[in-house]
DNA sequence: CTGTTAGCGCTTTCAT
DNA sequence: ATGAAAGCGCTAACAG
C-alpha cells in the first residue's frame, strides 16, 4: 500500500485543522475561497490521493463493484467488460470481475464472496444453468442494488440492460428472406435466458411475417456451455439439418460460439458457404472479417452494454437503491458479409 | 456494502472484549481453547466475516494487488488471469484487472491509478511499446513489489514469471526440420520483449543445430497490435514469402495471432496446408483443434504462469518485498495437429 | 468560515 | 488468559 501524504500532513503544514482541509477538498461552500485555493495547491503539488480504505470504512461504502460474467474468455465479454470499466474507473469505482464459468453453484459462491467482500452494488450476466434467482433476491432484501446485464430473465425484478435480442433475430432471418432463402434453420441455445428465448421468438416471427411455415425439424439447440460436447453436438445436429429432405438452405446461429463453430463446421463438410448454405449468426469476434468466407453477423453493442449497465448501477448506489426498475434494451447492428450473400 | 457483524457485536453477545474476540479469530496462542471455541462458533453461526477496509486501514495494506495486461480479449490472457484470480482469491486478495491495450502511455496512467488506489503489489505483462520501465522502477523505489509475467524484458530487474520462449520456439522449428521441411519462414512480432527477440533466437538456433542456413528473406516482423492493419501487413509478408525464388515450404508463427490469422490468410489465398505450406506457431487459442485444418501449436500453461506469478508476488508482500530477484521459466507443450504434418 | 470531536471496525501494544 | 485504549485516515455533526 502507498505511503502517500494523509490530510493532517496537509493541515500540519498549512496550519489548518484536518477537517478544513477535507471540506477544501471536496470544495465545499463553507471554505473561503483563499483557503481552498491554498489547500488545492499544497495537494496537487503533494500528489495527494484520498485513502481509499479511510474513505470507505468512514462512509460504509467501498466504492466498489462486483461483476459476475460467464467467463472473460471472449471477445464480446471483454468489450462489455471494456465498457463497465470506463464507467467505473472515471467515477473511481472499482470493479471486481468474478467468472461464474456457466456454473450456478459457482455463481453462488461469487455472490457470496461479493458480498461479504463489501461491494456497493452487483453487476450480473447470469449463466446459463441459472433459473433460480434467490441468491440475487437475497442480496437486494439486504439492500444492494442488482443490475442484470446482457443475459436477462423474467424471475427475477430488477434493473436491467441488455440488446433488444428479439429485433436482431427477426432482422436477421429477414435478411436471409431477403436474399432469397426460404428454408431456414436455426440454432440456438439450450438455455431459458433471455438471450435465447428472444431469438428463437424473432426467427419465427420473421418466418409467420413472410408466410414461411414453420417447420420444428430445422431447429436445434445445443449445450454451448461445454466447448468438449459443443462440437459434437453441433455435428450432430448439422448432419440431421442436411439429411432432411426438406434440406435447409439457409442457417441463422443464435449466439458467438455458435455462429463460428458451425462455419467451421460446414467448411469442414465441404459444403461451400453460401452456395450450398448460407449462414449468419450473433456474433461479436473480430474473427468475422477474415473467417473463410467472411462472416455475416448481427453485432451487439457490447461496449455501450456494458457502460450503461454500469451507470444504471452507480446511479442506484448514489440514489440509495430508490429508483424504480428498468429495463433498458439497445439496438442491434446487422453486419451483412459473404457468408449471407443471395444465390445467383 | 454490507451490514455484517463486527467484532463488537460478538463481544457484546459473549461477554468478552473486542480484543479478545480478534484474537480468537486469529488463533492466538494466548487465548483458552474454551473462548476460542465459543468465539469461533459465535461467528460462523451469524456468518462474521471480517470488515475489509477496517483491517485495510489497520494494517496498511490494501489486501488488492494490480494487474495490468495488454488486453483481456484473448483466451491465453483469460487463462492467465484466471490463475492469477484463483491463487489470490483463495488467499482473500482482490485483484484490479487494467488493460494496457498495448499503449506505454496508458500502462503509466494504470500504474498510477493502481498506486494510488492502494494496491499492495503490481503484476505486470508490459505492453509491446514499452521500453521504458521508469514507471515500474519508480514504483519499487517507493517499496512496491513488482513482478513481470508473461511478457519480460532485460530493462528492468525484478521478479519474473514465463514460459522458455526460446526452448519453444526451438522444439517448434526442430518439430518441422524433423518432419522434413527445411525451408522454414517466420513470422514474428514487432517489439523488443523477451517473447519476440527469444523466440526468434530458438528458431535461428533450431536451424543452426540442423546445419540450415539463416535466410533473413525467411523472417518477418509484422504489428500485432493493431488488428486493422495487421491483415494487411500479414498479407503483404505472405505475398512476399511465397514470391521468393525459394519459396518456403514451412512457417513456423511466434504469436497466438499471427498463428490463426496466417492460417486463415493461406487458406484464403488457396495454398492447401500442409501440403503447400505447412505451419506451426505459439497459440492457447481452444480453437486450434476447430480449425481448418487444425494448428499445430506450441501451447503454454497459461493458467500456471499466472498462478505462480500471483504466488510470487503474494509472497513478496508477505516477506516485505525483501526477496532476491527470481526468474521462473516453465516448458512448453508441442501439439501437433494436422498443418505441420510431414509430407508424403 | 474554521476547529473540535467522535467514530467507522480492526489489530496491537500495554496493562493486569 | 483477558481487557483497555490507541490509532490507521477520513467525514460530519456540533460548536463557535
Amino acid at each position: 500500500m502507498n505511503n502517500n501524504i494523509t490530510l493532517s500532513d496537509i493541515a500540519k503544514a498549512l496550519n489548518l485543522s484536518v477537517s478544513t482541509v477535507s471540506r477544501a477538498l471536496t470544495d465545499s461552500y463553507q471554505i473561503g475561497d483563499e483557503t481552498k485555493q491554498k489547500v488545492l495547491a499544497y495537494a496537487k503539488e503533494h500528489h495527494y490521493v484520498p485513502n481509499r480504505m479511510a474513505r470507505s470504512l468512514r462512509e460504509g461504502k467501498s466504492r466498489s463493484i462486483g461483476v459476475i460474467v460467464c467467463s472473460i474468455d471472449n471477445s464480446f465479454m471483454a468489450q462489455m467488460l471494456d465498457g463497465i470499466d470506463r464507467y467505473c474507473s472515471e467515477r473511481d469505482y472499482q470493479i471486481i470481475i468474478m467468472q461464474s464459468k456457466e456454473l450456478y453453484e459457482q455463481e453462488k459462491a461469487n455472490v457470496s464472496l461479493l458480498y461479504a467482500g463489501g461491494i456497493d452494488g452487483l453487476l450480473i450476466s447470469p449463466s446459463y444453468q441459472t433459473t433460480d434467482f434467490s441468491h440475487l433476491t437475497n442480496l437486494q432484501q439486504a439492500g444492494l442494488p442488482v443490475v442484470l446485464f446482457d443475459r436477462l430473465s423474467n424471475h427475477i425484478e430488477t434493473h436491467k440492460v441488455a440488446v433488444d435480442n428479439f429485433k436482431g433475430a427477426y432482422e436477421a432471418t429477414v435478411h436471409l428472406i431477403n436474399n432469397g432463402y426460404r428454408a431456414i434453420a436455426h440454432l440456438n441455445w439450450n438455455t431459458q435466458l433471455s438471450v435465447a428465448t428472444e431469438r428463437f421468438k424473432g426467427y419465427q416471427k420473421a418466418l409467420e411475417d413472410f408466410g414461411i411455415a414453420f417447420n420444428p425439424d430445422w431447429v436445434k439447440f445445443c449445450d454451448t456451455t461445454n466447448a468438449a460436447t459443443l462440437d459434437e453436438e453441433l455435428a450432430t445436429a448439422l448432419q440431421e439439418l442436411m439429411a432432411l429432405k426438406q434440406r435447409p438452405q439457409a442457417i441463422f446461429t443464435a449466439t458467438d460460439l455458435l455462429s463460428t463453430k458451425c462455419l467451421a463446421h460446414l467448411h469442414q463438410s465441404g459444403l461451400r458457404i453460401p452456395d450450398d448454405i448460407a449462414l449468419i449468426g450473433f456474433s461479436n469476434t473480430d474473427l468475422a472479417e477474415v473467417l473463410n468466407p467472411s462472416l455475416s453477423t448481427i453485432h451487439q453493442p457490447s461496449f455501450e452494454i456494458g457502460r450503461l449497465a454500469a451507470q444504471q448501477l452507480l446511479t442506484l448506489i448514489a440514489d440509495n437503491n430508490t429508483q424504480p426498475f428498468e429495463t433498458i434494451l439497445l439496438p442491434t447492428k446487422l453486419q451483412v458479409r459473404e457468408s449471407s450473400q443471395a444465390k445467383f
